[in-house]
DNA sequence: GGAAATCTTTGACTTAACGCAAATTCATTC
DNA sequence: GAATGAATTTGCGTTAAGTCAAAGATTTCC
């Protein structure tokens, strides 16, 4: 186990509670393995029965529709856990599929041989299932604005997101159209579209390379938080 | 603890690997509740911190939206166990309200009473992440639906959904179009115009009492199911 | 530096979904 | 069995969202 490996797990809410010695059986458990950019890791509908952490790079949890359109459901970075379904029973095949967004490294362990450790180890499974919860939180949130709020409140939503990620009132356009369509369920054009409603109303300000939120409240209003 | 709780939990995947010595335990630890009949166990967004099996009756698990509009995530029934999750995790608020659709009786189990157990018991954790796995499929297939299948496709996939729990090709009109509309994320005029827009294409055949199922291939075709 | 590819923006048009209101049917209660 | 209330059904107008096509703008790659 080296150094950068060892900092991480210390750093990774999941695996800091662990003492060293059964660190030490944990990375001896574990594979590595690396993807390049734009490569899947794993598909939808796949019995994936991996669980794994991120050393380096970044992943989308994604669905994909029969019409070509996606929805980008979670992206993941460094240092987060995230797992397939059949690492925790065969045969429930992925609900997403799984797609390195840059060159990416992870540190998988497979159920098979996790199993004995996570049952005589409650505190790891135990952590496991919180984080679990976490997910599934995430989940539940977007479920909620696709069934009740139109895409001008999703697309507020999004960039009030982005915003915490951020320090001051400017976002880096980091994403194009399509992808910010694909994280709340819509088209580019109809997220083009919103964009220059909310400049139109004074709530934002565009320019080719960011945005920015000139009345962060109406944005919250727009995002339709406080009325759940 | 009685026999027909000790039945209960026999048949209960999450307790049925546990040794007698353990449920005795378990059953110490929790207590009983009762609920009656449209009685809200717990609110969105409520920090409530309980695992729970229904030992009688019928619960509903629902988000509701600003425009009165609700959506029906699961319902859960005897035998069937949920949690609040902040039995997971503290503060962090209910992603649905809880109903008792019938009188209902639970056995709940708070987190900090069951938490020492949890953790000297890897085998119950591990089961209940489990069955959180297979809630976050569903959660995962509404998601689905709602990004992509337009209504009817939503109101086919409510018909098969039923259909798999009766025998024969029948329906017994169970739900009010209400009901099914909350399930399906619509409105009940948009569910009464899809159902005899299926009648009149001849996939079902409605009366007062029943729907009967007359092309189940047709009602796959129109749930979207085979293009993911 | 120029060509190709990608991304953004906008207009015109189509469709899905919804809200409201009225009419009708069904169920329940007294 | 009349009356009340709940649930269903239908018509009609409106809005949100989407598609398609085309024009610009920007970036990437030889």
């Amino acid at each position: 186990m080296d150094e950068i490996t060892l900092e991480l797990y210390g750093k990774t809410p999941l695996f800091s509670g662990i003492n060293p010695r059964q660190l030490a059986e944990l990375d001896r458990l574990s594979l590595a393995r690396e993807y390049p950019r734009g490569q899947w890791i794993t598909h939808y509908g796949a019995d994936w029965p991996y669980l794994f952490l991120i050393e380096e790079g970044e992943v989308s949890a994604l669905k994909e529709s029969a019409g070509g359109r996606s929805l980008v459901v979670i992206t993941l970075e460094t240092g987060d856990v995230f797992w397939g379904t059949g690492f925790f029973k065969e045969g429930i095949g992925m609900p997403v599929a799984l797609e390195a967004i840059r060159k990416t490294r992870l540190r998988l362990w497979s159920r098979e041989k996790l199993l004995p450790f996570m049952i005589a180890n409650g505190q790891f499974t135990w952590g496991l299932a919180q984080l679990m919860v976490e997910r599934m939180m995430r989940a539940s949130r977007i479920l909620e604005e696709l069934a009740f709020n139109p895409v001008a409140g999703r697309l507020a939503s999004l960039l009030l997101g982005q915003l915490e990620d951020q320090s001051g009132d400017t976002l880096a356009r980091d994403l194009t159209l399509d992808e910010m369509a694909a994280r709340i369920g819509s088209t580019r054009e109809m997220v083009c579209r919103h964009l220059y409603q909310f400049a139109d109303q004074g709530v934002i300000q565009i320019n080719r390379t960011e945005f920015k939120i000139l009345d962060q409240d109406m944005l919250k209003d727009l995002a339709g938080r406080g009325n759940p």
